[in-house]
DNA sequence: TAGAACATGTAAGACGTTACATGATTCA
DNA sequence: TGAATCATGTAACGTCTTACATGTTCTA
């Protein structure tokens, strides 16, 4: 469901092909998963088979045919209905918790280098999704308001990544001074 | 590839069914994903099958029979070698920001609603996660290193939610304030 | 008398990833 | 010459959720 209403609503932004909306889809930090061919493509025809979207076939020379795909007044009436729904707290997956609940198989030392790798992943992660933030990029910006709000899209990704890499620089600092061998 | 890590770490903590399994994993707040029937009794089936885990049935007057999983040698050295692969930046699926991301069409109030909607939603989540951190509960404790890590599992998730109410909290003050539409 | 807990599993389908297939053009 | 970009799609596979199927015992 997810997939569908980020389609219509960038398509509601504007008109776009399947390609564009892989290449909007996966360079975006907030929907990159399934920027996948394979369930935008999917989703498409099953969106136009529902007459939630249109599609105009623009033939260009010498390059492939581009399937311009556009909203529909349903699918408009479909993308209010699904951003009025209750909102879900976020889900996370983190599966080096899963690493650090078994760690008791694994030395001190080990235990240490896991978490400075952990943390030079997320602190990775924060830089990218800040350097994101920080330039304009292509985001739409139809009213203050709108542009106000993907501003705090942006931060929330940086509050997310900047609280997880203080939590693994403080557990490893923990586990530094703690010394449990000793 | 995360469940059988979470399964063979169990199962070498102590000697559990696949209700067990089932009953500990759906219950956790660290890999509560995937804590289905499907996946555990087939993972258990696969584990057994390469040897990683073996199994001895238990008869129970007027109960069915319990096959209690334990952990081999093999499995311990497989799960010794997952624990030390490169760990992952967390991923995170916040269906809220798609909504936000195209709440251009919806009034003020109704974005409003929906972040005040949204922050009850996460502080009910940060509530459950805090409980849960702070009740002992039925956690490996094999050592003073291991009670610490799992302090420090249940402090991620508390942080985690703590950052994500915060930012909800902000926004929705500053939506307030700005008030766009004037 | 109905539902929850115990205990094992199967089936169907949604969701997601990776790779394949085609074919022209542009750039290094 | 080989890779990347443009542009559409398909295939295979893995993960995850929901519901079904069976049968006893205990509790509300």
């Amino acid at each position: 469901m997810e997939l569908r209403d980020a389609i219509l609503g960038l398509l509601r932004w504007k008109p776009a092909s399947g390609y564009d909306l892989k290449r909007i889809i996966s360079a975006s930090d907030i929907f990159y998963w399934s920027g996948n061919n394979n369930q935008i493509y999917k989703s498409l025809l099953e969106l136009q088979k529902e007459g939630l979207v249109t599609c105009q076939v623009q033939l260009q020379e010498s390059l492939p045919a581009k399937k311009i795909y556009s909203i529909t007044a349903e699918g408009l009436e479909a993308l209010r209905q699904s951003l009025l729904a209750a909102p879900e707290a976020p889900e996370r997956h983190n599966s080096f918790l899963i690493q650090l609940a078994w760690a008791e198989l694994l030395p001190d030392e080990a235990v240490l280098a896991l978490l400075e790798q952990y943390a030079q992943e997320v602190a990775v992660r924060l830089q990218m999704v800040q350097a994101q933030a920080a330039r304009p990029g292509s985001r739409p910006n139809r009213s203050p308001r709108e542009t106000y709000l993907w501003q705090r899209i942006a931060d929330n990704l940086v509050s997310c990544y900047q609280a997880e890499l203080e939590w693994a620089r403080q557990t490893q600092q923990a586990l530094q001074q703690k010394n449990f061998k000793a």
